[in-house]
DNA sequence: CGCGGCTTTGATGTTCATCAAGTAAAGTGG
DNA sequence: CCACTTTACTTGATGAACATCAAAGCCGCG
């Protein structure tokens, strides 16, 4: 039942000294009077690459994807996020517009300050702005790691990797619902759909996973994490 | 003929407006007293995996790379650096050790500030947080966009690409001489070195480029850059 | 019910890695 | 300074990995 009058409950979110630790409690509910949340099913665009930059935004909730498309629209996916990954500071301090588009993959709910707002907070409290900063950095650095460990690896190491990456890192369990289509895993590691198909196959018949379409369910984490290693 | 007592020389920095657009003068002259400068030969290594970070560093003057060891100790090559692109800065505010090694390609002058004190700065002054933040953003913005770019292609775009990159973004000049091997090349494209070889040969037989041993003379450029975008 | 998107498998061809061998260039110690 | 070793560069031959093309089944949705 909701209350009316419903007070700001900014002090009591999760993220709260992710991002705010260093805010006190007045200021915290200036924000939290300002901050708007929204929710995105799964499919939906949260960011469109291109678009301006008005807004902070992060992930309260769920599963979304950052991407890009090629010239000839073919899309390159950049990384999966979930919450305390950072999302839209990419390029949030270093251009006006979303080079990458975000989508979710999973019912996700975002919190968004007025960007302004936000470079207003920066610039009084220091170290504020020194958060961010780490932030940022974290979340950049992820994705440049994550990238180089791709790329050093052929077809079935990636899949693997991505596959442990579900497990270990999203899910926490060994039995999942994949959030991506194929192709997803494709434009991710950067083969075809048919390939990563054939190696979820291969992985299948050599009695390392089961699948039941979405479903995924590891059996051989040892052997898949050979794979991810060797491949 | 150096001067005895000589004054402090950040004010004529040109780097200055890039960090320092809003540091006072005074502070500007306590950051002039405690900076080093240091310099180094082609192939001297700057930095080192695995090293704590004590310094805040940028590029003055030189060319550097940028790049990890894999376990099975193969290099990969994250990407080059002249001054203005950002160095040390990735990693800097969101781990205790370097996670990549930064390694000179020509002589090359950077200017150490110890980290501390850049982190006391910046605490101090919102502005300057502000500035450094939107220069880590452009860096690692700037790294996964152009990895991206390199991953769509084949063999030959990327090869393309990073011969146009060192025309038009380092050297300002369609003759040049290779900074790098060409196993350099090839640990930064993800490819083999025989097969950067086989590219270059390709694209010297076809009359795109000549070239005597690192020297580089890029005949058509408009060829070069439809086998960049198309491969 | 039919259309389009997702998934799967097979057949074929291209691209690239690997192996091998040789030349040139560059560093090393006597 | 010269023999010696190592590293960089180059080309060819071969095979493996991956992309492309084709076809068919499946599922959700209008």
């Amino acid at each position: 039942m909701e209350e009316m009058g419903k007070k700001c409950d900014c002090d009591q979110c999760q993220l709260k000294t992710l991002f705010f630790s260093h805010i006190g409690t007045d200021e915290l509910s200036d924000i939290c009077e300002i901050k708007r949340e929204e929710n995105f099913a799964p499919g939906e665009i949260l960011i469109n690459e291109g678009e301006p930059i008005r807004e902070f935004i992060y992930l309260k909730e769920g599963l979304v994807k950052l991407s890009k498309r090629t010239k000839n629209s073919k899309e390159q996916i950049l990384s999966f996020s979930k919450p305390f990954d950072f999302v839209s500071l990419l390029s949030v301090f270093s251009s006006d517009i979303y080079k990458y588009s975000v989508t979710a993959l999973q019912p996700t709910t975002i919190c968004m300050i007025n960007l302004e707002v936000v470079k207003i907070f920066a610039q009084r409290n220091a170290m504020f702005a020194m958060d961010l900063m780490s932030r940022i950095s974290e979340a950049t650095d992820k994705i440049i790691l994550d990238n180089l460990e791709i790329k050093r690896k052929n077809l079935k190491g990636r899949v693997a990797h991505l596959l442990i990456y579900f497990a270990d890192n999203i899910f926490n369990n060994s039995e999942f619902e994949l959030p991506v289509s194929r192709r997803e895993i494709a434009d991710y590691i950067g083969m075809t759909t048919e390939n990563v198909i054939r190696a979820l196959s291969e992985f299948r018949k050599d009695k390392i996973i089961k699948i039941y379409g979405k479903d995924i369910q590891v059996l051989d984490m040892q052997r898949l994490e050979i794979i991810s290693e060797l491949g």
